[in-house]
DNA sequence: TCCCAGGGACCGT
DNA sequence: ACGGTCCATGGG
């Protein structure tokens, strides 16, 4: 018996149906490769068989593209109402990326292209901890790099979620997890380098209740935020752009990184600029918009290298 | 061996 | 507000 989720005009429907998740739709704009592979998570891959494993929110999510959609399954798990709510939230369902993808596309020509490389690309609303925790860890680093730090620091401290094929699943640790290691076993076993302090600062702030996501929401205006989420240990300008957008706390933000800085350069012919004045050149740009055009480029930048 | 990776802290000026 | 330097780690 199928349970509905959500339906669309356009004829998009969510549904429950024996436990899995599915989405269908005649024109979705999902890409399950592009959205994991863009650079904005770390704990999703491809497998052989072509379906994407994942850990959400302390569940191992198995997701398999078909003709006209997706569906997804907790491997352990019955997926309940509830949780195929948050992911209609998770995958960003509701916003209408045909609208956000006509006005990116308009506003120039290079925007237009990366639009068509990367179509597909969803933004994901994704947990605010793991996040920032990610992000100071993705600080001059690289992106296989980051997956296997991250893979480490969920083994060393993250809850167990069960073991199949041989292979034992972690969640993303808590705060209070992190905090049981010394900063020198956090360097030492999850291979993070010399931002393992900043880790452990990081995670007493939200344990002791400093940081949580109430609180940042409660900021009011997105310059609040920023300065609020830039006080935090081992997060600059990048990684804050990084965390209000893929926390979902500010879909405007334009995080600048070298691809980003390369991208500006190279394609856009913007030679010389600080990384503010880029950021600020781009969001005057693409305005509320900015984070998703951000993500189509940066996927753009790196497919042409 | 050097350079780079979705940079940031800390120091000078 | 700027510019330089150092910071672990691993791959090319």
């Amino acid at each position: 018996m199928e349970q509905t989720v959500f339906t669309r005009k356009d004829g998009t429907k969510a549904y429950l149906k024996d436990g899995v998740f599915t989405v269908e739709g005649d024109d979705l704009l999902f890409s399950a490769y592009k959205t994991f592979d863009c650079g904005q998570c770390f704990r999703w891959e491809r497998l052989p068989d072509g379906s994407f494993e994942g850990v959400v929110r302390g569940r191992v999510l198995s997701l398999r593209e078909n003709e006209n959609g997706f569906s997804v399954s907790d491997v352990f798990a019955s997926c309940d109402v509830h949780f195929a709510e948050f992911l209609v939230n998770y995958f960003d369902l509701q916003t209408d990326y045909s609208r956000c993808n006509s006005i990116i596309s308009r506003a120039d020509a290079v925007a237009a292209k990366a639009v068509d490389t990367g179509l597909g690309i969803r933004l994901l609303r994704q947990e605010l901890f793991e996040t920032v925790i990610s992000f100071i860890i993705s600080a001059n680093n690289n992106i296989p790099r980051i997956k296997k730090c991250i893979a480490r620091l969920c083994a060393l401290c993250g809850e167990k979620l069960g073991t199949r094929y041989g292979k034992d699943y972690y969640a993303f640790p808590e705060p209070e997890s992190i905090l049981a290691f010394s900063p020198d076993e956090i360097q030492e076993l999850a291979g993070v380098g010399y931002r393992a302090p900043f880790i452990r600062q990081t995670a007493s702030l939200f344990a002791e209740g400093t940081y949580s996501l109430k609180k940042l929401l409660d900021c009011g205006s997105p310059e609040s935020l920023k300065k609020a989420v830039l006080a935090l240990p081992g997060v600059g300008e990048k990684v804050a752009g990084c965390v209000t957008l893929f926390a979902c706390l500010d879909r405007g933000a334009f995080p600048v990184d070298v691809w980003v800085e390369r991208m500006c350069r190279e394609l856009y012919g913007l030679d010389g600029l600080t990384r503010p004045a880029l950021e600020k050149e781009m969001k005057s740009r693409f305005g509320e918009n900015s984070g998703l055009a951000q993500q189509y480029l940066f996927y753009y930048i790196r497919a042409i290298h």
